[in-house]
DNA sequence: ATAGATAATTATAATAATTCTAAATCCAAA
DNA sequence: TTTGGATTTAGAATTATTATAATTATCTAT
């Protein structure tokens, strides 16, 4: 997949900004997760990665994301105990998973809520990143309900 | 550790709800949890749990756990990539990790910060559990700041 | 362009947390 | 008590991720 010359900026941007290289790996592994919104794994982005780089290696995923994350390009979700995966949508969002059809969701937050929940913090802390993860049953699930 | 009659009664009754037998284990596990607040992971439970019950083993304490987090006495805490955390705390609370002392706090969050939370779900999807983790630093690391 | 220095990629090994397996033990009910 | 099913145990297996060391790519200064 080709980047777009404004994603490539982009990147290019952030990577200059930490004195990394702007490499074929990164450019294409943001790419990947762009193409597709879908909240990948490590294995999954490997999984398409290699349709367009056979050669890429999975330790050259792991590092593209772990470089593209440091770089605020992307960002990591995390559910209880599974692995984590990859989101490129950089707005403050949670994310509903629905264990019954195993789709994950964006959910876009006002800043008021962000705000209040900042709010409860405890005088002197001040927070530096905020996880909200929703387990449930989204609509789909519901609807024909046994 | 001796379980108060309190809670030993709490135990049992959570555990016949679901048709489990209440063990010496069980009992040990639970009570190690509620001796210390300090959100152990499964290491640390088995390390404390073999202080009075030497012959205890590491997969007894993970099965003790999921028992427990199963049948709603205890929760479980996750952070980014870090190992399982547990928590006899159960009302609606979020978690505060210091990255610097490594502290974890419980975050108590008011009904109404958990219905505005609830609210910007998409219609027809429900929530049966919120995970809602903060990253950064606490006041004390904050004092003598470099 | 080219050479040297540094960073990134690759393949593979290692690690860490957790889960699985099979045998032994325990508990509850007949 | 015996019997059946649940639980515990020890250790092997699995899964996701990180570390290692050799190779390759990229950058900087000539």
């Amino acid at each position: 997949m080709q980047l777009k010359p404004e994603y490539k900026e982009r990147l290019d941007r952030a990577l200059a900004r930490t004195g990394l290289r702007p490499t074929k790996q990164r450019e294409h592994v943001f790419s990947v997760l762009l193409e597709k919104l879908d909240h990948p794994t490590a294995d999954d982005v490997y999984a398409r990665a290699r349709a367009d780089m056979p050669t890429i290696s999975l330790a050259t995923v792991y590092n593209c994301l772990e470089t593209l994350s440091a770089s605020g390009l992307i960002k990591q979700v995390n559910f209880e105990r599974e692995p984590t995966r990859y989101c490129p949508n950089l707005t403050a969002h949670a994310h509903f998973y629905c264990k019954e059809s195993g789709e994950i969701e964006d959910i876009e937050l006002s800043d008021d809520i962000i705000n209040r929940l900042k709010a409860a913090l405890p005088k002197g802390h001040t927070a530096h990143r905020i996880d909200i993860a929703f387990d449930g049953k989204c609509g789909g699930c519901h609807d024909g309900e046994d």
